[in-house]
RNA sequence: GCGGCCGUAGCUCAAUGGUAGAGCUCCAGAUUGUGGUUCUGGCUGUUGCGGGUUCGAGUCCCGUCGGUCGCCCCA
């Protein structure tokens, strides 16, 4: 029986490749000052239609409960975050800086990069209204992708300015419930034929497609743009009114981050929301974030090259020449277990060249041959590598694996 | 929700409408106290599933399920 549509299963290399992604989040986070919290994977629906309506419903994994209570499986982090600062943010120092490494759910059609479930690294930074704030921020975006190796030759941070669109649309006296249109239309604007773009923004055509080419003042962008370049991250960035994000709640800065050649789907994204706190919490603090998917960052990774299956292994295997030693040799493996030596033996008889075969295979650097000399308290150290063997003392063995 | 392409062994893939195969992996032996090579042997299939056409279907047709790429949507 396979794995439900959309849902991965982590064989051991997988699940190797996995971790090594997420140690370079935690630790690029941690170098940052943010701290990793967590949440339920389960909430009750309305989190979720509360902040993004009822339309959202239909891309949830949601069900009723035993309890009769509709309830969903989370489809991003930011709705659970909300909820906790919300209820106790007077007990942390302002600004919170945190992060988390949830699996996010999303019932809809699979394709190249989007699956149904996926790992998404959620940092936050709340209470801050600084737009150091934003700075600190895409720089944690730039420093977690730098951490895989990857450089401004792989990737860029496309920034833009949603408060200037606002104050843009403000200005020419467009109603609200028209706003959306047109932030479609700009996201749009890409891929999209220009004549199907100055069909959608009717009279603001003109104006709007000379700021997606020729760019336009923004007072934030620049002071983002240069608190970047203080930190000697300027080259990662490149202004670009056409980002929007989907998103209603984003406030101001947003960013979405992407592999130059443009194959590949956004990397990460995130912006300043400072409403949404309030609006879902009733809480009155500035904040912004990002997420960043595990599933469109391991592919590009993995074309880079720069993710190597990492084969863990252990470091001796001990070898059972003569079944009448095995009781000795089991010994020995727990006294190199108990010294926090990665070990292993066989557990069914074996021949002597199945066992150093199976010793290599395993990755050990050394096999340690339990034969008759363990009643003189000795065993034989071979190493793998360069085929030398040598008898030692039981009571050195595990100073001589350390050496 | 819509469309293109694809479903054959655990994996990668062959097979003009005519007896379902190869490579790799795995297991064992060659090799009775010392490993990566090599050689030999072995295992695995309702050809995704269900119908239809045909003397005969892996192959053609319809449906369905799954995969994949795109559209819609979007964190």
């Amino acid at each position: 029986m396979p794995s439900l549509p959309g849902f991965r299963d982590f064989y051991p290399a997988d699940c190797a490749l996995r971790n090594t992604v997420f140690a370079a989040w935690r630790s690029t986070a941690q170098r940052y000052g943010f701290v990793e919290y967590d949440g339920p994977p389960l909430e009750e629906l309305e989190l979720y239609t509360k902040k993004s309506g009822e339309e959202i419903v239909g891309q949830l994994y949601h069900f009723v409960d035993k309890g009769e209570r509709a309830v969903a499986m989370r489809s991003e982090m930011t709705p659970t975050l909300a909820r906790m600062v919300a209820a106790q943010h007077r007990d942390y120092k302002k600004p919170i800086k945190w992060f988390s490494i949830p699996q996010v759910f999303r019932y809809e059609r699979m394709q190249r990069g989007r699956l149904r479930e996926h790992y998404q690294f959620n940092c936050d930074l709340i209470g801050e209204a600084s737009l150091e704030a934003d700075v600190e921020l895409i720089a944690l975006c730039i420093d977690t992708l730098r951490a895989f190796g990857l450089n401004e030759k792989d990737f860029v941070i496309r920034l833009s300015d949603r408060q200037f669109w606002v104050d843009f649309l403000k200005s020419k006296q467009v109603p609200e419930e028209k706003w959306y249109e047109v932030f479609q239309a700009i996201d749009k604007s890409e891929r999209q034929p220009r004549e199907k773009t100055t069909e959608l923004l009717g009279a603001l055509a003109e104006e709007v497609l000379n700021i997606l080419e020729h760019g336009a003042a923004s007072e934030r962008l620049d002071i983002v743009e240069n608190g970047l370049k203080a930190r000697g991250l300027g080259d990662y960035v490149k202004r670009d009114f056409t980002v929007v994000r989907g998103l209603a709640y984003y406030t101001g800065v947003v960013f979405e981050a992407f592999d130059r050649s443009g194959e590949f789907r956004a990397i990460a994204g995130g912006g300043r929301y400072d409403n949404l706190l309030n609006n879902l919490g009733g809480v009155d603090l500035p904040a912004l974030g990002f997420g960043m998917g595990d599933v469109v960052l391991t592919e590009l990774l993995k074309q880079k090259g720069l993710l190597k299956p990492s084969t863990a292994s252990i470091q001796a295997f001990v070898v059972i020449p003569d079944e009448a030693f095995r009781a000795e040799a089991a010994g020995v493996l727990q006294t190199l277990r108990e010294a926090g030596i990665a070990a292993d033996m066989p557990l069914s008889p074996a021949k002597m060249g199945k066992q150093f075969q199976s010793a290599e295979e395993r990755g050990a650097t050394h096999a340690i041959v339990v034969d008759a000399e363990i009643k003189n308290g000795k065993v034989a150290v071979k190493t793998l590598a360069d085929r030398k063997q040598d008898v030692v003392e039981l009571a050195s063995l595990v100073a001589v694996l350390r050496s």
